[in-house]
Order: C-alpha cells, then structure tokens, then sequence
RNA sequence: GGAGAGAUGUCUGAGUGGUCGAAAGAGCUCGCCUCGAAAGCGAGUGGGCCUUUGCGGGUCCCGUGGGUUCGAAUCCCACUCUCUCCUCCA
C-alpha cells in the first residue's frame, strides 16, 4: 500500500510510476476525487460530533442540579440522525478508497531498469559454466521417470494435472535439499527456522499483497475465509502484524520451508511438463524485517544469500535486475536468480528476491518504534526463494545426468543423502 | 460437537450508563539525590485520522462488527479468539 499523503501530495510522481509500469492510472484518479470528498465530509461529522459531546456534558450536569433538559436531548436527537446520515457516507467512500488503495501497486525504486517485458530485464551476473555434454541431455521429467523417483502419472491419477509424486531416492532428495537450504540459512547466514501455518486467512493475504487484487491465483477452501498458502511469506510476513516492534528487534530474519499452493490460472498450457510449474511446490523462504536505512543492504545480502545455496550444489545461474514490468505488483526492486537447464538450454527462475520498502509493512501494519518514546514507523520487509525446491530438483537431475541415465549427487548434498553418491536404476 | 469462563494501554489489573483514553502497580524515559549505582523522591510515558505555518484544536479506538441512548469500556445482538471441563481424534 502506498502512503495515501504521496498520493495527495505528489500524484504526478504516482502517475509516472504507473506509467513505467504500464499500468492504468484510474484507480489513482477515483482515489484523489474520493479523498478530497472523504475530508470533507470528516471536517463536517466531526464538528457534529464535538457539538455532541459537549452538549451531552451539559445535559449530565442539568439532571444532576435537577434541572429539565428535555429541550436540548431533542435537539440532540436530530445531531444524532445526522451524524448516522454523515457516518454512513463517509464508510462508503471510506471502504472504496481504502480498497483502491490495496489496489495501487508499489512504486519502484529508482534503480529499476526501464521496460515492460521480461527481454527488458538487465542481466547482471553469471556465476558457472554450463556443463559440456558429449551425449543429448535429457529433460528431468524424464529423467525422473526413467529412475522411477517421480511418478507424474500417479500424481495425475490421484489428484490432477500439476502434481509430482515422488518416491525413493527422488523423495529422500527433496528433503535433503529443504535440510540442506535450512542449514545454512540458520548455522551460516543468522537466520531463525519458523514453521508456519500453511493455511492463512484473508486479512494475512491482503497483508503481503496476494489480495484483493489476485485471488484467482490462489486455492481458496470453500466456505471458510481460508486460502492455502502460495508461499510462506504470507504466514512468515504476518506474524508481525498489527505489531510495534522496538528498534533493538531489528533486523528480524526468518527462513521457512512450506509447501506452496498456486492455482496458476492464466498458465494454461505452459510448462506443463516436469517439476517446473506445480499446483503445489516445496519451497525454502528467507523473510527479513528491516529498518529503513538498512533494507538495501540487507536485501543484497539476501540476494547472495540465495546465490551461495546455487554455488554450494554447483548450479550455473545468472542473476537478473528486473524491469518495471516485470517488479510484480509489491516490489519496489527485484531480482530474479536463474538456473541453468540443459535439456532446454536456457536460465528458469528459482529464486526471486524482492524488497518491499514499507508497501507490505503499510498493509500489514508492521511497525518499529526507532528509539523509546519515538513515533512508530514502518519497517521494510524483503524476502526471496532460498531456493524453490522442486525447480532446484529438476536442475540437479539435468546437470548432473549422466550418460547410462544416472544421476551423480552434489558433492555438498551427499550427507543428506545418507552418504548416497548417484541415483541409479 | 456439548457446557462454562474470559478478551481493557508495554505488562499485571480496576472499572457495570455521564466528570473514563481509562484507577492502581510494574516497566520505560527524563530530572533530583549519589563519587557511581541501587533505593528513594518528582515529572512524563498509547495509536489512527482530520485540522493548524507553529503552539494547539477536534474526532475515533477498552477483541471485531452492528444496535439501544442526548450520552456506552459499561446495556443488547452477532461473530472471532483464548482458557477450563466433557466428547472425539493424529
């Protein structure tokens, strides 16, 4: 969400950044015309209001000396309609504005790359040197079923399209990953493992930005206000909520796994096969809270954070400054990490590492108190894949295939193995 | 699922129609005292919104949402959450 008073006050600014981003500047136009009706109308009822109080004051004192007020309750009465009248007004305009805010995506730093398409993203980095194969690599899905560790078929039958289930050595190699992510996110880089809820509630996903604006993204339980989780930082980002942290809190970091739950509506048709595009997913969540002066670097150090889980299972990947239109609706900058797939000889997506600045921090009322005594303030929340699970899955079993159809395991993975080095018939 | 109890400020906890944004204590901040600290003493100590150049002023908030009333933390209704007992259950 964003501050309502840079709205008022530099609407020009807001405009131009929904312009980069190639989004519509109506919802910004009904925004300023309601404001200006919402403060008039608040200056009116609130005059009422203290006219009320004050009256009602006397009255107390009148019957007290005995006196008859019968006169002035009347006149009261009438206030007292026309306060309701006024009330009701203002909780229309109110509930619209508010709603065309939650509506409003976040303004992006001025870092970010010119550009509506993701062929506008600025490549910043590579880090590894794809593997040369003197053999035609195959696709993980492949792979998978040839080992009989992923059987996408059974997924289809029990539940649907979109679903892996996996056996033996491919399900012992998902949890070995998620340890593996854990660990050193908590020994190496000072982050604390939460294990959050992996349904939320309505009031949690307008807190990150999942709603009102997305909900046909989500899987909503029927007849409750309940959604499965898309990612942890929607519990993780929520435990804070409605809170006022002090300043000594501060930085607060937080990794989680979940499974994570996306309808993927829109994505008809694309990646449908594999381990890539899942209707659920596991997934390693790294969730920091910041102040203000620190979230730039503390989001580049989340970034590299990322990058280390990549470079410990030696997985080419090349790193992306993303676009105005491709920042996502609450990030002010992001960048995306991709990881190199042989069989499709391209970089996918596997991390994506964003800071909020305070747009989350404004939904969700985050707050810090800079020093004792001060104002509250916003706190700026940041957080990023470390990693998606099932993607880092495919990359292994494409990297490290080998010829007989084999797949050696990452040096650094072997002890969560139990001590396997290949994943063989 | 059944029965009951409860939800008040940073915390504990009082308050059952008006003078209550809210007693008291704790905590915290500042000052006095002290070589320094503790103790003691004194003062201060919530948030949102609107308004104001500023000082300030106004309004709303006692779990949430409605209602009654000239006036609600206090009365009524619904909901949410917490706790206890029973039932069920991994």
């Amino acid at each position: 969400m964003l501050d309502p008073k840079l709205l008022r006050n530099e609407p020009d600014r807001v405009r131009q950044a929904l312009n980069n981003r190639g989004e519509s500047t109506e919802a910004l136009d009904e925004f300023l015309e309601l404001d200006k009706r919402r403060r008039e109308l608040l200056v009116e009822v609130e005059q009422l209001k203290a006219r009320r109080n004050t009256v009602s004051q006397e009255v107390a004192k009148m019957k007290k000396a005995g006196e008859n007020a019968d006169a002035i309750i009347l006149e009261m009465r009438e206030v007292g309609d026309k306060i309701k009248e006024l009330d009701e007004e203002l909780r229309t305009v109110e509930e619209r504005t508010h709603h065309l805010l939650l509506c409003l995506p976040n303004m992006p730093h001025e870092t970010v790359p010119q550009g509506l398409t993701e062929d506008e993203n600025v490549e910043i980095e590579r880090w590894g040197e794809p593997r040369h194969f003197d053999f035609e690599p195959k696709p993980h899905w492949e792979i998978a079923s040839d080992l009989g560790i992923i059987d996408f078929e059974a997924a289809a039958k029990i539940t649907g399209a979109r679903f892996a289930f996996y056996k033996g050595a491919g399900a012992r190699l998902e949890r070995a990953l998620i340890s593996f992510m854990l660990d050193i996110h908590t020994t190496e880089h000072g982050y604390t493992e939460v294990l959050p809820p992996f349904i939320v509630n309505r009031a949690s996903m307008t807190g990150t930005g999942n709603l009102p604006k997305f909900e046909e993204d989500a899987f909503k339980l029927v007849d409750t206000d309940y959604f499965l989780a898309p990612t942890a930082e929607v519990p993780v980002t929520n435990y804070y909520r409605d809170e006022i942290l002090t300043a000594e809190q501060l930085p607060v970091y937080f990794v989680a796994y979940t499974p994570c739950f996306r309808s993927e509506a829109g994505s008809a048709g694309r990646d449908t096969r594999g381990l890539i595009r899942q209707h659920q997913f596991n997934k390693v969540e790294m969730v920091k809270f910041t102040t203000p002066e620190k979230s730039y670097e503390e989001w580049a150090k989340l970034v590299s954070n990322a990058e280390t889980i990549l470079q410990r299972l030696h997985l080419p990947y090349r790193k992306l400054d993303m676009c105005f239109g491709d920042l996502g609706f609450g990030a002010a900058k992001k960048n995306d990490i991709e990881v190199w797939l042989p069989e499709a000889n391209t970089y996918r997506e596997i991390s994506s590492c964003s800071n909020f600045e305070d747009f989350q921090a404004r939904r969700a009322n985050i707050r810090f108190r800079p020093e004792a005594g001060a104002k509250p303030e916003f706190v700026h929340t940041i957080n990023g894949s470390g990693l998606a699970i099932g993607r880092t899955v495919a990359a292994i079993l494409e990297n490290y295939q080998q010829a007989d159809g084999s797949v050696t395991i990452p040096d650094a993975l072997v002890p969560y193995m139990g001590g396997l080095t290949k994943i063989s018939k």
